[in-house]
DNA sequence: CAGCATCGTCGATACGCATCGATAAATTCG
DNA sequence: CGAATTTATCGATGCGTATCGACGATGCTG
């Protein structure tokens, strides 16, 4: 492997030269750039990066906390991961994976060995036990998901009771007078995430606005559950009765419910659910969607991080950022009158 | 941050004594190791990974290439890739996440930054571009996947062959004399892998070895080409029909179809998927699977990836491996009379 | 044309660790 | 008990880059 070194002997000049041809940091003339740039292609050197972190005390790294090994939702969490390592890229850093078996302790590892200048945390929770540690490294840290107390925390997170309001709000502007919401998957709901919440007051706040009934049998669902939530719905309105189901794996049990009661979507009832667009098409009957953008949400995460890395200043920063929701009509629920 | 020269002025020895007790590469007494750890204890000591790096001209990071966001099967994209990160982290490595669509100039990158010492790639395909590029790195390079001439190449994946052959072989024993292999959506198809060759091999293998006839429409799966199928099915046989269905997408259009025929899972019809068992349990009537192993697969080339980094002879290694699939049993198929 | 700021380049040093040779201390053997 | 080993530790050096101070060359001012 050529050093620059060896590309100064090429050249013709000092090291030092041709570090400060590649950083711009000091005035060179075009004559010598010329010959640095081509010793540089003719060797085809590249900087070596552990010396250059050595030197310059920056890794250009960003440690991601991933999810330990989740099972469900895995999906969404690629997207996320996918997108956060383009971005990334676009700022010329790159990102290390953090797996959360390793827990807390993986953080100040990292950190501690200076694999990494910052580090953007996924799937946090209400009460998180990475939190106290995030708070008390001293690089940049942006959180994915909203804590409880996200005082002296750096958050995106979709805008979950925007969302929550989109959706009564659209529901109720197709005509219907009662909309039900069913819950997360139990193992989303053990999770503790804050997100639920959010996403229901959102439907609250919208249903009182505007003068609808929205029904909520709390507690995960599951067949049941679902069963007893489509039976109320049908007990409490002569019209037509309308759904939110933003967990994945929960919308396809609702749909073979409802068809098994000979209710059609978008005919006889509305469903909302939560999926990607290309999902959402490729249902048989494509589902209208609350979209929570999670590209937009890691797009964001990664451009908070380089700013923070940017900017440098050591002291504990602090913000909170909702990413606006979108709904899109497909045919699963009715047109407004 | 403490450097290991202040390890050593607080235990009253040399730098490079520090360094040997972290090490162990040269004999220590047990006093001064006390005394070391002490002192490693009391500053929280953690070695900086650049400048182990640049010494050492080792990083302990592996590269792993993923696909550009295929939007379709991201799950087990995030499977394999969760598995790899635990797995690296057990062998005290560390992962560095480079996505393609840096393409083959991401593989020189970041072997030529010296960023990590050798490389993963996922999901390779039968004509790669990055192929001449890996074999041209000199680091270590372990593909998931089979490209066509994997010469000079070290490569692992599931055993599609034998998943062939053991799905047809399942049914076989079920008493289906006549099994339709349903193909992978047209975006996985138009991809180019092999194990789909492979696996269709293993279907035709064991065919003639049993003597039952094996029904397969080319060209990708959509609703109308899995409708064929299934007609066609039922007309070549006077017994119940059999259907082989790898791709997860694809068997919910067919569980839709075949259910609207009014043929029952595991009673008038046999269905075998691909899918993780929590996702097959979670089927209305569970699914037999033939489990490709994805956590297994990730975990062997970590593991192959770790002995070569260890061998660290620098010429080039060629090697095939196959896991074995495992067939699971669930209601989705007939009992053996 | 002397005096002075500006521009472009060089040389030296530091970053934190691994590693090699050397040396002092402890042990063994004749 | 002194010589030959072995054992444990130290000091020095190099890894490849960034960065600072210095310095020669150039351009400008009066």
């Amino acid at each position: 492997m050529p050093t620059s070194k060896d590309v100064a002997q090429v050249a013709g000049v000092a090291q030092s030269t041709v570090s400060y041809v590649l950083s711009g940091k000091r005035p060179i003339s075009e004559k010598t750039r010329k010959k640095v740039e081509a010793a540089i292609d003719q060797l085809t050197y590249q900087p070596n990066a552990g010396a250059r972190a050595l030197a310059s005390r920056k890794t250009r790294v960003i440690g991601l906390v991933i999810p330990f090994i989740p099972e469900l939702e895995m999906g969404s969490i690629m997207e996320f991961v996918s997108v956060i390592a383009s971005t990334a890229r676009q700022f010329d850093h790159d990102i290390l994976l953090v797996t959360d078996d390793e827990g807390a302790a993986g953080l100040r590892r990292v950190v501690g060995q200076q694999i990494c200048d910052g580090l953007i945390l996924m799937q946090v929770e209400d009460e998180d036990e990475r939190l106290p540690v995030a708070r008390s490294l001293n690089v940049p840290v942006v959180l994915i998901g909203i804590p409880r107390d996200p005082s002296g925390l750096v958050c995106i997170d979709a805008d979950f009771e925007m969302a929550g309001e989109q959706c009564v709000r659209d529901l109720a502007d197709a005509g219907h007078s009662v909309i039900s919401v069913i819950d997360w998957q139990p193992a989303v709901m053990d999770r503790h995430v804050n997100y639920i919440d959010r996403f229901l007051h959102g439907t609250d706040v919208a249903a009182k606005d505007l003068g609808v009934t929205v029904l909520h049998l709390p507690g995960g669902a599951d067949r049941v559950t679902i069963s007893e939530s489509v039976d109320k719905a049908l007990a409490s309105t002569t019209g037509k009765p309308a759904f939110i189901a933003p967990d994945r794996t929960i919308q396809d049990i609702l749909r073979r419910i409802l068809s098994s009661r000979g209710l059609t979507l978008g005919l006889d009832v509305s469903v909302i659910g939560s999926a990607s667009p290309t999902l959402a098409e490729l249902q048989p009957i494509p589902l209208s969607t609350i979209d929570l953008q999670p590209a937009e949400v890691s797009r964001r995460a990664v451009r908070i991080m380089c700013q923070l890395l940017e900017a440098d200043s050591h002291g504990p920063h602090e913000s909170l950022e909702l990413v606006p929701t979108v709904i899109t009509h497909r045919s699963s629920t009715l047109r407004p009158q």
